[in-house]
DNA sequence: CGACTATAATTGGTTGAACCATTGAGATCA
DNA sequence: TGATCTCAATGGTTCAACCAATTATAGTCG
């Protein structure tokens, strides 16, 4: 054993060595290829059969490849005659999904939910006041009244699914797509909490409605945010109150 | 042609009839065990060629299946004689990846990112101060001392990285996992989008620092959001003017 | 001529068997 | 005891088919 230090190899000299698969490899080179422009969106790319060729690999391999591309949300395959793979226009698919993933696997717990949402839901509701066109407008106001013929057709899922949606709306009046995919991916979470807890009429959601939508029509950011965050924080009360009692209801 | 309007069947009554393939099937009943708990965290699913058996389907298609969960983020694949299909601790890995994925195709620009960066940065450093533990701090200060370092070592690149960790530190502290994986999936956006208009010293960022920590050791809520705040809306100055710069330097 | 129909070609989806490469546990030996 | 070897288990990959959906095309009938 010597008895003087060597000289040490200063950290961050070594990458570790992924042993990278195959069908890793193949992804890599899709991917560099869409961050060069040399695919786009809507291309397609040469049937499995080609491509296999090309990579010198097996139609195995490179099936496993596509399909991970394709729960990547960058890939649609398509059948048939004028099938193949085709670049996606990049929605967040894949984000949304797994955010959700997260949520079923219990590692998001839902004060946490609540607790982006209100976040997210501020911030969008103040940025969809200064940005919205006049067609956003509309379909916010659409959706509210569909809300309220829900309701009286005392239709609560209906009546869900199209609360869900005015933030999605709202999100996409905010002309940004991060948050429009945050937005619909904690709308997606909230929904599979709601569905665990059980649809409950809010008497309140109908009326801050209004107001959001007459804060947006005056373009008065600080109001539209104010009531957003006071709807999420009542909301939030509510909903974690009978998760609460759901989860005392029947303990395992 | 009827004249009259014939009865409507309301929207919502049918589903698109979803052309189910074999490993949609087998990853949709992974996922129903992993939210019945029947599956949890460290659990290894039986041998390929089990699974295969039990399923019903060719190994080929089993294995789609796994990879498939794989890019989700649910499960990690390992070899060898004690590998197998393990359950995977749920880190947002996937959803990382896939915001990245948008960055790349080019849906999402940089100005919406940096937005969406001060909105979550300044979110985060207001949690972080209200539940931070002695630990975060420690480790906070530990990421500024190492920043320091490098920057008198003048590798720009390890600066560069520590900085986003700084990031990510605090979004740990701030103990919202919604939150951590959104702050990491800008961040990491925002790495590929420095690598491409280069690294440059900002002077600004580690008194920044300095004084973020001083709110947060003093649990200044309000201090520690409006100091990331400003530091980072003269960020987003900065780089959007070196984008603009670097766009206009070689317009394709 | 036009509308429908059968057919063929193309493409992704699935199968089954085989072999390779890695990993780690247990047997073996100095 | 401890180092080494062997080997079984497991994921990674290959190959060669065949199935199923989709659409272009040629053909057929009114």
């Amino acid at each position: 054993m010597p008895a003087l230090r060597p000289t040490l190899v200063p950290r961050g000299a070594f990458r570790p060595v992924a042993t990278r698969r195959a069908f890793e490899e193949i992804t890599a080179q899709i991917r560099d290829q869409l961050a060069s422009q040399a695919l786009k969106t809507g291309d397609r790319l040469p049937a499995e059969r080609d491509l296999a060729d090309q990579f010198g690999v097996s139609r195995n391999t490179l099936r496993e490849a596509l399909r991970s591309l394709e729960i990547g949300g960058l890939l649609e395959l398509r059948k048939g005659a004028t099938g193949g793979a085709f670049i996606r226009e990049g929605g967040g698919d894949a984000v949304v999904a797994g955010l959700s993933d997260l949520f079923r696997l219990g590692n998001i717990r839902p004060e946490h939910l609540t607790e982006a949402r209100i976040m997210i839901g501020t911030e969008v509701a103040r940025l969809a006041c200064a940005r919205r066109t006049a067609a956003d407008l509309k379909a916010l106001e659409a959706n509210v009244a569909e809300a309220e013929a829900a309701t009286r057709a005392g239709d609560l899922v209906r009546r869900a699914e199209v609360h869900y949606e005015f933030h999605s709306l709202l999100a996409r009046a905010a002309k940004n797509p991060v948050l429009t995919i945050l937005t619909d991916a904690v709308m997606e979470m909230t929904r599979h909490f709601i569905e665990a807890i059980g649809y409950q009429p809010n008497p309140y959601v109908m009326p801050s409605r209004k107001r959001l939508l007459a804060a947006l029509r005056a373009k008065n950011a600080d109001a539209a945010a104010a009531e957003m965050a006071s709807m999420l924080r009542r909301l939030q009360r509510f909903h974690l109150a009978r998760f609460e009692a759901s989860a005392k209801g029947k303990p395992k």
